[in-house]
DNA sequence: CTGAAAGCGCTTACAG
DNA sequence: CTGAAAGCGCTTACAG
């Protein structure tokens, strides 16, 4: 391959200085038109093409992309429809603030610190759902805007989270309007370990991850309210996996034959519950009543459609990107409302 | 902010010349132990944060990130179910390459072609359908290891696409198989401009992109050799969402009710195809069969299940970014091959 | 194994 | 509006 061609043989070539040059490409008002055009041509004969980028971004210090890491499972990003949805949403404002964004990929967490301080970003991105992890100490010592999705980190610059609690409030008061009295949870995975299967209450007091303890409050709630005593409710721990979930659900409806209703933790592990449920013979929503949470497209085409909880993960990530990105004023904490869908899965 | 602590900060304080200590962090093993534990020590106590990213940029050339690009439609990437997975081949390769994703992200062509000039990357990644393209001639500009997916490009490093010509074929072959003798093709989008709608033969001549020509190639193949004339076939381009493909397939069942095999070009247009059917009052697959082009999860949970041409989209990814990051020796024009997956929608 | 020096290519005060 | 100079922070031949 040739030589590179610098802007100083530019800027010589066409018989002015480098600093006029750079102006040319970078600030076309300061250099007079005719001046500029001959700089320009002058670079397209000689094949020029354009300022070095990394150059420029040791000399100015800005790197144009905004650095997007998932910490807690590193190709969960393009597998969870709620974690495409936040990414679209972050890619919304990305372009419209003319900015890259850069996905942290790694196999490992010692790899993803790796990644991380290569990374050339401006600010970083994180949905989580724990706070306790190397990688965001990792990320916290590059001393970059932060702002974590879905969980609170002390020293972040912001927060985008969901009123998780009322919205899982919103969805056990649904079933209990609905007839439903005996019920099971299924849980999201509660914290660093994985113990999939019946959560007890010394697991359920155990919970670290922000999300799970917040619906799993919210849930009680409602139910306490109605009477019925938790306890007596069935608590599930599954794999955020609809063939994870139906296989949990096959089982514990063998072992508590009198569950009613089903509330699901993501809409994921719902479409599975449908599955599970058909599978062992109920029929939905007259026998047992299934409400996920998220309010995903997929819900739509379930047998039968899938009742849930709407969030607007596009907009929160669109929202983390936008503060992260430094556009936004005032509060750095925001929570964002959630909504009852209600479709065949409940009546 | 305090100052930024330097490599020779740390250097001077450490009592070592500034490329010792680079090497203390860098190549480790050229420095003796203790002096490397001295050095990185000062560092520690100074708050030095480790070399500085485009500053070690600047000096290697390398950015440790593979750019990708969607030039056709920006937003795609984060809405095609074909296009996720995609992604996902491609997060997987770079993850075991140790390198970043950089999604270059625009509202607009003129835009891109400026995300693509400020991105530091070693190599691009493009998913597209047509070659003419400006968005691909500044890619090309930049001089850097390109791999186009889905399309040829004339240049490019490397190209991976599909065997489309067989799939279609297979697809078509398999509804004669099934009985099938009145034909209807929901095409993708054919080329720049969008017409949507009945597709006469004119506009079946001017197909520019790629997949779309082969696709239609197979068909026509299978359906000749069946003795079916292609004049007799409907064919109708429409945009590659669900509830497009369902509205075009109504108002098509209305003009030739005689139809009783759907060839989709995707499983996203197949899915509506399905919608439109059932809301016509046809019965699939005995009124009517439907094959889809993909293979996707979703065409899974369908009513009925959706039979579909399979393709390993994230095998494709995956070998792009191997081929982008200059991995693999060889032929630098891989085929990839694709299965027939027979489901409920066809018999 | 260590040190002194050059240079990656650019942008931005600064002086005119 | 233009030019000369400094310096962003690092890594890597090179000489010892």
């Amino acid at each position: 391959m040739a030589e590179r061609v610098r802007l100083l043989d530019v800027a010589k070539a066409a018989g002015v200085s480098q600093g006029t040059a750079s102006n040319a490409f970078g600030k076309p008002d300061l250099v007079r038109k005719e001046v500029r055009e001959r700089i320009l041509e002058v670079a397209k004969e000689l094949g020029y093409r354009g300022p070095h980028v990394m150059a420029r971004m040791l000399r100015t210090g800005k790197a144009g992309a905004l650095g997007v890491v998932f910490p807690d499972n590193l190709e969960y990003a393009f597998s969870d429809p709620v974690a495409i949805e936040l990414l679209r949403g972050v890619g919304r404002e990305c372009a419209r603030q003319a900015v890259n964004m850069m996905i942290i990929s790694a196999e490992n967490p010692e790899q993803a610190i790796t990644a991380i301080n290569n990374a050339a970003v401006d600010a970083f991105l994180v949905h989580c759902y724990s706070d306790d992890n190397d990688i965001i100490s990792a990320i916290q010592r590059r001393n970059q805007p932060l702002v974590c999705i879905d969980t609170d980190i002390a020293g972040a610059a912001g927060t985008v989270v969901l009123d998780d609690f009322a919205g899982a409030e919103m969805a056990a008061q649904h079933l209990i309007d609905c007839g439903a009295r005996k019920f099971a949870i299924l849980s999201l995975q509660a914290n660093k370990a994985e113990n999939f299967g019946p959560m007890n209450a010394k697991r359920r007091g155990a919970v670290s991850h922000r999300v799970v303890r917040e619906r799993l409050g919210g849930y009680h709630a409602s139910l306490k309210k109605a009477g019925i005593a938790i306890e007596d409710v069935v608590h599930i721990e599954c794999e955020n996996m609809s063939s994870h979930s139906a296989e949990m659900v096959e089982t514990m409806l063998r072992d508590h034959p009198e569950i009613d209703g089903i509330l699901a933790m993501s809409d994921v592990i719902a479409i599975g519950a449908l599955d599970g449920a058909r599978a062992s013979g109920r029929k939905i929503p007259d026998d047992l009543k299934v409400i996920g949470f998220d309010g995903i497209a997929e819900g739509e085409r379930t047998d039968p459609p899938l009742s849930s909880i709407r969030q607007d993960s596009v907009e929160k990530g669109r929202l983390a990107a936008e503060m992260a990105l430094g556009e936004t004023q005032g509060d750095n904490n925001r929570v964002l409302e959630t909504s009852l869908l209600v479709r065949g899965s409940t009546r």
